[in-house]
DNA sequence: ATGCTAATACTCGATCTCGAGTAATCGAGA
DNA sequence: TCTCGATTACTCGAGATCGAGTATTAGCAT
């Protein structure tokens, strides 16, 4: 089993509208998304009634009445219990105090970056940044909006952490794919021949890794003492 | 169905893997540890085979040989297809090309940080603190390492971003906890009275919205002009 | 009165995911 | 030569996941 019973974020967004007050799924739903959470907790409504039904059948809320209004579907308006706040709790705890391994799809990206050209890496890094920056000065602007109003800060810092993150990618990026165009990034000269003589003569990679002293010069020598399980 | 037909990330790094040679699943989540790739891309090998046989069903692989040694069990060896190539052409575009939205747990965790006592939050998040700010030193040092070594940065571009987010995390959250503990940050007073009320008298922190100016004094008189939809 | 769009309130099942479990072999030391 | 832990190589199924689909109703313009 997984460490929590019901491992979902949603489930802890969730046990937080409940902590409130009774409601039923469809006005948890709404409620989150009124109040903005699901900028911050990824809310799949598909995966909701689910996982209400999860945290009934592991004892963190209950179902406290069932009610209907006109021909609509029936609704079960659930509570929360004294075993769901602690769990609420802990979730809370573990959330801010303990730090959890991401994968960031760039990472990912970064980690295949020379299966690129590099011209072509360029391109695509820059693309990014456009709406990677868009964004960053649209939530610039609603922060700017949100402290005029004198709405306290306390309330947003999920948002003001977010726009931190988007700012160390944004630069992070640019500088990036800056060293890439002028050939400052140690390696891309490389990276620029190998895909030069496989587009040409279409030498793969592979090949012209066994040798690099013939396809890339003898500066190149030290490669063959790199283990290639390291490339 | 997904936009992917394979959608796990692993996927991705079972394409990239096959891109330079046939192998067989655990031959490749060897190679993906051996390169480092796992600290990458988030790499469940419960998940490899089940993955390698999706892979399989829509193309992008086809089984080469099968081998056995010895008395181990059978090992089939995959290669790419072209249909492969391209997904996986496709895929590291659209990863280094295209943002996607990701939720960050700590974006969640702040989202309801008043649910903990302000003295709480400001311990948990230098918890967090200690840990981040270990790890930014431990990457550090390897990229030192990796630099006097003249280990080409192209081949750990991935890394340096990461150091980026958790540079950008750490800074963050230490100026947040600083904040929070000098009362600095905006609504931070209203936060540590409410917790107070609560924990002296029992009175929640529902019932204490309702009357702002009876709890907090007469300078948030403002707050019952706000919509309770948006606190 | 009527038609239309948006919002309400869910349901369903095909697919995915992952950790725990298994079983064989290798290799270092006693 | 024997043991035992580490590594190799893989299987399995319970539970999670998610988007597309459905059916109803409210509100509003015509």
């Amino acid at each position: 089993m997984a460490r929590r019973k019901v491992a979902n974020p949603l489930a802890f967004a969730v046990l937080g509208s409940l902590g409130e007050r009774p409601m039923h799924p469809y006005e948890i739903s709404t409620m989150l998304r009124a109040r903005g959470k699901d900028q911050s907790i990824k809310v799949n409504y598909g995966s909701l009634y689910s996982i209400v039904s999860s945290l009934e059948k592991h004892g963190f809320i209950e179902a406290q009445e069932t009610v209907r209004e006109g021909n609509r579907p029936e609704r079960t308006v659930y509570r929360i219990t004294d075993a769901g706040r602690a769990e609420f709790d802990d979730w809370l705890t573990e959330l801010v105090g303990t730090p959890s391994r991401e994968f960031h799809p760039l990472e990912a990206g970064l980690a295949y970056l020379p299966g690129l050209p590099p011209d072509r890496a360029v391109e695509l890094l820059e693309q990014r940044l456009a709406v990677v920056d868009v964004e960053i000065a649209e939530m610039t602007a609603m922060h700017e909006q949100m402290a005029s109003a004198e709405f306290p800060r306390i309330f947003w810092v999920e948002s003001e952490f977010r726009l931190a993150l988007l700012r160390a990618e944004s630069a992070y990026v640019h500088r990036l794919a800056d060293e890439i165009r002028t050939d400052k990034l140690d390696g891309s000269a490389f990276w620029r021949m190998a895909w030069k003589h496989y587009l040409d003569e279409g030498i793969s990679p592979g090949e012209q890794l066994k040798d690099p002293v013939k396809y890339f010069g003898q500066e190149f020598a030290w490669m063959q003492a790199v283990p290639p399980e390291a490339r």
